[in-house]
DNA sequence: ACTATAATTTAGACAAGACTAATACTGAAG
DNA sequence: CTTCAGTATTAGTCTTGTCTAAATTATAGT
């Protein structure tokens, strides 16, 4: 549909991305997140910004970086091949769950609507990935899930880990080392005042491991959390 | 094990099968089969000559060029992620035989060591693809079959088609059409003295249909012949 | 042996993407 | 209101891989 570089579809699903977790996309951080230097990020973003058909961002100088529709829509196909692949991968032929990552990270450009097509048919059309993450249809359209952060919750509640969102192999690794996969169900069991770190109950109610997570970890565990806990579990000051 | 771009990798993949098939690689073919102009090759060329770490091609001006040691391992292990990738998309995701080629191509430059292990063993360490090309093993040997071409039978001679060495959809998608895929029966009717043309039967011995071929083309398939045919099938001028 | 044609290579340009060094802007603290 | 630290942008360079136009070499035909 719309021919854009490997490097300009990176460049275009990071800024989703950020857009969707920082609120806003700034130099800065896309050049953290690609690997790359400042001056690089500036540049592409002006190739972006005047892209023949069209531009795909809207850059305010000094000012940060967003998606325009069309921008949007070549960021959502993205995400749709990088999410399918994953599962792919996991399900088809049993890549751990920590490397699926980056081998869809190099797949997901060279992936035809064909193969796209048949992989979505194959695996079902599924919704999320083997991170929890939404899978977007074909239309762009996600899933919508209501799902709490752990940093969200206070103590004593309970839920089940239904969505990671972050990628690196080694975090990954060692929250599984935890116990903390999808499906895990967990209790709250402590929030430090001050220190910001969280003290969850990992398993049945009364059994298993208790395990003390960084709150800046914690942040990206997001759980399911049943009725009952749902209205009071939500830390003041978070609307 | 090497680290290639994407378009060297082409480049060391095309010169192998030109040398394979043609018995040598000119500046001029290859820049037919990788859709380039000639000087791009020279380029090239002389960038593969001198790389750091040893040269992957030998190249003596207007003469044309060979893969070094070196350069056949880097040409034979893409050819492996290509024909792996092939059988891989033709068995588990159903793409069809004429379009699975063009999906490799762009596929065969993504696929890590781990994944080109995992496909492998899934499919049962395979030895030849969905066209019947063999597929090189981790350390580069190939199946050694003996076919002969259809052009180098004489009316009579009977055998199964076992490989067809074209890779253009439309091509592939003609011969299914005759009835020529993998496995079919056929016999030699007639060779056209001077005329280039053969005329085979396809199908049982006394039946189905009979279509006349281009040389050019006829080339291009293979067949496995019974002991009986073997001897007195090939034609004068072959050895 | 000579010459026309075809194939090859050289020369020089360009686009994509990345980098470093230098400059400009923003915002927070005094 | 000024200053300073941090962030962003500009300017200029490099590499990869491609192109066109021009020059060179090989080869086939007489």
């Amino acid at each position: 549909m719309a021919p854009a570089s490997a490097a300009e579809q990176d460049y275009l699903k990071q800024i989703y991305l950020l857009q969707e977790d920082m609120g806003r996309a700034t130099t800065q951080m896309l050049a953290d997140r690609l690997g790359v230097k400042p001056p690089s990020v500036t540049a592409m973003i002006k190739r972006l910004a005047e892209d023949e058909g069209g531009p795909l961002v809207r850059h305010t100088p000094y000012r940060g970086v967003e998606l325009t529709e069309r921008g949007l829509v070549l960021a959502l196909e993205m995400l749709r091949h990088h999410r399918l692949v994953e599962l792919f991968l996991s399900e088809l032929l049993g890549v751990p769950w920590d490397q699926v990552h980056d081998e869809a990270d190099r797949l997901e450009h060279v992936l035809s609507e064909d193969l796209e097509d048949r992989i979505a048919t194959k695996l079902g059309n599924p919704t999320v990935d083997p991170h929890g993450d939404p899978i977007p249809s074909r239309e762009g359209v996600m899933l919508e899930r209501d799902l709490l952060r752990i940093t969200d919750l206070r103590p004593g509640a309970r839920g089940t880990v239904s969505r990671i969102d972050r990628q690196e192999a080694p975090v990954l690794q060692y929250l599984a080392s935890l116990g903390l996969i999808l499906g895990a169900p967990i209790t709250v069991e402590s929030v430090a005042p001050y220190g910001g770190v969280i003290t969850v109950r990992v398993g049945s109610p009364r059994g298993e491991a208790v395990h003390s997570i960084g709150e800046d970890l914690a942040r990206h565990i997001l759980l399911t959390c049943g009725e009952a806990n749902r209205n009071q579990a939500v830390r003041e000051g978070t609307e």
